[in-house]
DNA sequence: ACCTGAACACCGTTCAAGT
DNA sequence: ACCTGAACACCGTTCAAGT
């Protein structure tokens, strides 16, 4: 019962022999735990401080803000990709690249939407642009002519993932796909309407590869 | 001095003659407005509540909460898209879809990204949608094939219009276009270093049309 | 060097009480 | 029918005080 000098109640200052020492990458460790836990909408500075069983204020010894930490967690996340080797068939390359960065986007997919937001400049997060440029050399695209495709291979990867994510976190179709196909077949819009069937059911997978082939199929036409 | 039976800053429930009666669209007005003025990712019930001179709690009388006038800002902007009339040619019908869309987005850049986040659902939202499926129809695709190539159009439109939005939300180009390329060249990376300058730079409209243009070739691609 | 107490200026939302 | 007071359970962040 006699209160110490190292009461905790009491303590005030860096701990005398606290278990975990705090650091950036710890800090980093417990956000994306807690993004996949709770969804990105829902983390909070207090929240990961917990986690970490530490007060919201001691982060910022080690990372500028929210911001800036939700910036590494993407830019972590975009480190993670493995970018395939050339095989020298451009069409493969491309699809190799693709495939790799959705494998690496899709593996925290709550943090997923991070990554195909926020602008990111790290050398690590540059690498699969990189990759995608040195396939175009190899085919033969001056960079005039490469830099406008990647803008395009870009935005169609991008807007495919965002798709797909919205499209259901759970595998496969989300709940109700008789409800859409009901609310679109009786929107008034005939087109949507007779499309209806299709329009509700989405095939993750097969949506991917069909759009990803398309558009490189964009790209190869502009080959000589 | 004396403090009467009107006295305002003791007055509770409804107020006796006030200005302006709250309405569902009055409220989604006040929302549209403030994320014009301080960008969507500041606002709040409460600062909208403020413009309308009123108690943030009284929006819950007309709204379901912040997602859902969020959601009704979405769809106020998408019902402002103005759908062209067909011509009959279908690469320009579909490019003169993505220009419309393209239009009705940044005439609020701050609440594009609500546009192209959000699902939409009601019938004005899917007025696009619709249109795209009837040029394809009328171009002589099966809706089976449709839907994909929907998918992949709608996917490269959002990807493309995102970029456009944190590529700078002045006109043309942001602030440091130098210090981009020095970046750049200094990465390490050879062919981000090589392509620099012309990453460096963003041309919104030029991008714009090549990105649509070699998406809707890869749909007449598979025209018979 | 690093952690926290106290503090500031905010959030979204519920619900009963008022008119 | 509609608005608000009181209240709840949160936010991100600063800064001086502690060790």
């Amino acid at each position: 019962m006699a209160v110490t000098s190292t009461d905790r109640s009491a303590r005030r200052g860096r701990p005398p022999k606290g278990a975990a020492q705090l650091s950036r990458e710890a800090i980093l460790d417990a956000t994306l735990t807690a993004i996949d836990t709770l969804g990105v909408s829902v983390v909070s500075m207090r929240g990961v401080a917990k986690i970490l069983g530490v007060d919201a204020k001691s982060l910022y010894n080690h990372v500028e803000g929210k911001d800036d930490l939700l910036d590494a967690v993407a830019e972590h996340i975009l480190g993670t990709v493995v970018i395939p080797c050339r095989t020298g068939n451009t069409r493969e390359d491309l699809r190799a690249i693709a495939h790799a960065f959705r494998a690496g986007a899709l593996a925290h997919p709550e943090a997923a939407t991070l990554v195909l937001t926020r602008q990111v400049s790290s050398p690590a997060g540059l690498a699969p642009t990189e990759a995608v440029l040195q396939v175009l050399d190899a085919a033969g695209f001056s960079p005039d002519e490469s830099v406008p495709l990647l803008r395009m291979l870009v935005a169609t990867l991008t807007g495919t993932l965002l798709r797909e994510l919205q499209a259901g976190p759970a595998f496969g179709v989300g709940a109700g796909i008789a409800e859409r196909e009901a609310a679109l077949t009786t929107s008034g819009l005939p087109f949507l309407a007779r499309a209806a069937a299709r329009i509700a059911r989405f095939d993750r997978q097969a949506e991917f590869e069909f759009t990803i082939n398309a558009v490189i199929d964009a790209v190869l036409i502009r080959h000589r």
